[in-house]
RNA sequence: GUCCCCAUGGCUUAAUUGGAUAGAGCAACUGCCUUCUAAGCAGUAGAUUCCAGGUUCGAAUCCUGGUGGGGACACCA
């Protein structure tokens, strides 16, 4: 990556000539094409450090890098008004760059900053109690598609899913099941499943209709959203296995438990929880919090994860700091990152509403698919921070999928392979990598390159900070450009040589479409 | 009451985590199809980034105080 490069050159430069020693130092890529295709801010933050004028800072830099520009990487860099330090590069180093794309294929932008580590993303999660909905199934395209960054990024990732098939909610779902007076859930699925169940014990119903409902239901709308779990992950299971049992015994060993009031409480406050946290009910029956700390055991210990990461929604926010205290607790501080995701308000006749499964107050998933698709479904939840607030009218969403950029990207794509089929047509042999890429001059073609190598960047910064937007941003940037460079320059044309470079080229796009949209989950069509 | 998240053109939103002139899409308006797909391109218009202070070379971003919306404060999950 030339970034890295770049930081490597800065850091040695700052080093040498200041001797001071820096952490970590920011390249970033500067709005405007005037100041560079990179740009850093090294000079002013060091400025007050050493109590000097950043803009001499910057040129004392700028001149340590004298020779590189002969070596061909850059064009010129330049010290900016502010004290900014700005990289242009090269068109050699652009035109050679189409090379390594094509040569790397699919490989391109695989890095190797997860080399030999394991992380978990554990998404969805809804309860087994009805169908998922556009609210609990938001994390969906938001968990699948960040460890399928964390996998190009070097990390072993699998995907999970939690089913809570243990405890009140439960009970309520199988006296809803039997239509007894303390039903709480209602819709169709309950009379289906009504007719379905034999069992005439309520909590027995209860886990019988969350079977039938996972896999019936919740696993099917997963599937059609495109995402396939690697684990299904019973909560049920751990306490058949007596692995809560465990948890607690062991927690009770190192004294982290005490009796209240006839329940069993965790002493989270000793790990900077406000309050301490029942694990045992004085009914006996475990809290969801017990079964989450057996399920962390496994995930550190039985499955070895180096990192977990669960993305929950808003309203769990408050039992963060319950369970981080519980992962220190049994050794893994650190281990567990979780990300939450905002509501999602339903729109409905310009009311604002709540949803609610209890209340069949809901936009089910599978509505949302039937009307506008996957692709346009993923992509609509991809471009939204997990921060956004959401208010999600049905409708809007149908008018925005008739104009949605998914198609700007996949119509991108589909020219490139319509012009691959036309030169097909015309000969049979044509080397793809060219020997005179030196004739990409033109800027439409030169952007384009500059965006491509940009690939590697957005999953490195994806990997590191899961913000997810990134990716459906950075597609759009790169049909825009490939839609502009293609209306400026002719691919097919009598210069064979040109045609040759230019085929080159869009090999190399088409890679990089192909990359981002399987990490995004989102299909490539071949034609529109 | 305490805590968390959010507020950006008419709408949906982004901003490389403090960077240079706030970037897209939709909607509106003007041009462009005898040449590889017009689901496209080129262009116009539209923003005091909720308000008031503060921090500094520099603020949508950080701090303080408000306003408005959502969420959490259980022996529910």
């Amino acid at each position: 990556m030339i970034r890295d490069e770049i930081k490597k050159l800065v850091k040695k430069a700052v080093e040498e000539n200041f001797n001071i020693k820096l952490k970590e130092i920011e390249i970033e890529k500067p709005k405007q094409e005037k100041f560079g295709d990179y740009a850093t801010n090294i000079a002013l933050i060091i400025a007050q450090k050493i109590g000097k004028n950043s803009k001499e800072i910057a040129e004392t830099i700028t001149q340590s890098f004298d020779n590189l520009v002969t070596q061909s990487l850059f064009d010129r860099i330049e010290t900016a008004d502010h004290g900014f330090i700005n990289f242009f590069l090269s068109k050699k180093y652009l035109q050679n760059e189409i090379k390594e794309i094509l040569k790397k294929k699919e490989k391109f932008g695989k890095l190797k900053i997860g080399k030999g580590k394991k992380i978990q993303v554990e998404f969805i999660s809804a309860n087994p109690t009805g169908p998922l909905t556009v609210g609990n199934a938001r994390g969906g395209p938001l968990g699948d598609v960040l460890a399928n960054v964390l996998e190009k990024a070097g990390f072993k990732t699998e995907k999970a899913y939690y089913i809570n098939d243990y405890g009140m909610q439960i009970l309520a779902l199988g006296h809803s099941v039997l239509k007894s007076k303390e039903a709480k859930y209602q819709g169709d699925y309950i009379d289906y499943l009504n007719k379905k169940i034999r069992e005439k014990d309520s909590y027995k119903a209860g886990q019988e209709a969350a079977k039938i409902i996972i896999e019936e239901m919740i696993k099917k709308t997963t599937d059609r959203m495109g995402i396939r779990y690697d684990e299904w992950i019973s909560e049920n299971s751990f306490y058949q296995k007596g692995e809560v049992d465990k948890v607690l015994k062991f927690l009770k060993k190192k004294d982290l438990l005490y009796e209240k009031e006839g329940a069993v409480w965790f002493r989270s406050i000793k790990f900077g929880d406000k309050r301490d946290r029942v694990l045992v009910k004085s009914d006996s029956w475990k809290t969801y919090l017990a079964g989450d700390f057996a399920l962390h055991k496994y995930k550190f210990e039985k499955k070895k994860f180096d990192k977990v990461i669960n993305i929950w929604g808003a309203d769990h926010y408050g039992d963060i700091p319950g369970l981080q205290a519980g992962v220190e607790a049994i050794g893994h501080k650190g281990k567990l990152d979780i990300i939450l995701c905002q509501f999602i308000t339903l729109l409905e006749k310009g009311d604002k509403k709540k949803m609610s499964k209890r209340k069949g107050l809901y936009v089910t998933m599978d509505e949302l698919l039937d009307k506008v698709g996957p692709d346009v479904t993923r992509f609509f939840f991809l471009q939204k921070s997990a921060s956004t607030h959401l208010n999600f009218d049905l409708d809007l969403a149908k008018e925005q999928s008739e104009k949605n950029p998914v198609y700007y990207v996949q119509y991108a794509y589909a020219r490139i392979c319509s012009i691959l089929r036309e030169l097909k047509t015309q000969s049979s042999k044509r080397k793809t990598i060219a020997q005179n890429l030196k004739l990409l001059n033109h800027p439409k073609e030169l952007n384009l390159i500059k965006q491509l190598i940009r690939f590697p960047e957005i999953i490195e910064d994806t990997a590191y900070d899961y913000q997810v937007q990134r990716l459906p941003q950075y597609a759009q940037e790169l049909a825009a450009l490939f839609h502009q460079f293609y209306g400026d320059c002719r691919v097919i044309s009598t210069d064979k040589e040109l045609t040759q470079v230019r085929l080159a080229l869009i090999s190399a796009v088409k890679i990089v479409f192909k990359n981002i949209l399987d990490l995004m989950g989102i299909s490539a069509p071949k034609k529109m």
